[in-house]
DNA sequence: CACTCTTCCTACCAACTAAATAGGAATACT
DNA sequence: AGTATTCCTATTTAGTTGGTAGGAAGAGTG
């Protein structure tokens, strides 16, 4: 029902990453390539980027970013390189990462009640049906997360589809 | 992603309310009603419980309580009554409650992107395809919890169907 | 080997919200 | 009048989130 600055941050460097290194269309104007260099670019998914290039492309504090990308790393979906020409790449190809797989990486379990995971939660009486109530929500957003992989968000192709009512 | 202690405590109170009463299984053994006499009880939906009542059978801070049985007052959920014989009483059947109805009586929006609602979310450059995300996520939840009655829980027959993946 | 660049990691601070408490005003029944 | 109860507001406390700062470790370059 939440859905925290950092899971949004964590998405949204994802895509960045993912399209090469920064956005292209940004509102104020400015350039969103910080070195002069443009670097050797072989289309084909490995190019690295800098954390203060996604930082500055999507506008999110950079030491705080750095966090989130130390988490994408250490859930598998980033690679690191250090040093002067350093940065992060997709370890996969972008069409198979998934908004939940990115969710997941820095939030833990996707529905929390009251900070718990959704299935021990701990009802007395008459509210035992809510647990399922929860597992049901929890597994309705994973459906629409899941499907959804970083390819379809770039885009643009992402089909909502809400189950029949 | 994220269910509120005020959004759990609502959920249960309102079960509460409509069981009549309180739960009739606590886990320390105490007794669910606070007042010696037991009064009237038509069976027929409209009979008045008392906040302290409801707090006691479900574990719920009393003075805490009373602010989300205000704004469930508020949101046209409850009839509150004043006096010795006071208390709270369903405005409806507890058929014609869903879920969905009481989360948004004390949370608002259904889904919400760091504060804001899903809706207004303002992405840039790559990310502006998320938007479409969280409103995809928002019209899941909201099948899920507007199709469950309270009914439906207290009488454990939420079948949850969660759509073909 | 120095030097620079960048990731990596830890600790810390500020702001906010959730959660809980306390106390008082209004209302209804006896 | 008196009592029980709901109703409402103001305040306090604790915990999480968002954000910052400062290095330590690795990688390339001269």
């Amino acid at each position: 029902m939440y859905i925290s600055a950092r899971s949004d941050y964590a998405l949204r460097a994802m895509l960045a990453v993912a399209a090469g290194g920064g956005g292209t269309t940004r509102p104020d104007g400015g350039t969103t390539r910080p070195d002069g260099g443009d670097g050797s670019r072989p289309d084909g998914g490995g190019e690295l980027v800098k954390a203060a290039s996604l930082a500055r492309a999507q506008g999110i504090p950079l030491s705080f970013l750095q966090g989130i990308l130390l988490d994408l790393r250490r859930a598998g979906l980033l690679h690191s390189h250090r040093g002067t020409e350093g940065g992060y790449a997709l370890t996969r190809p972008a069409s198979q990462i998934s908004v939940g797989d990115v969710l997941r990486a820095v939030g833990g379990s996707l529905t929390t009640v009251r900070g718990l995971p959704a299935e021990d939660a701990g009802y007395h009486g008459v509210a035992a049906g809510l647990r399922d109530v929860w597992l049901a929500v929890d597994g309705a957003i994973a459906v629409v997360v899941d499907r959804t992989t970083l390819t379809d968000l770039l885009t643009h192709q992402e089909q909502e589809q809400a189950p029949a009512r």
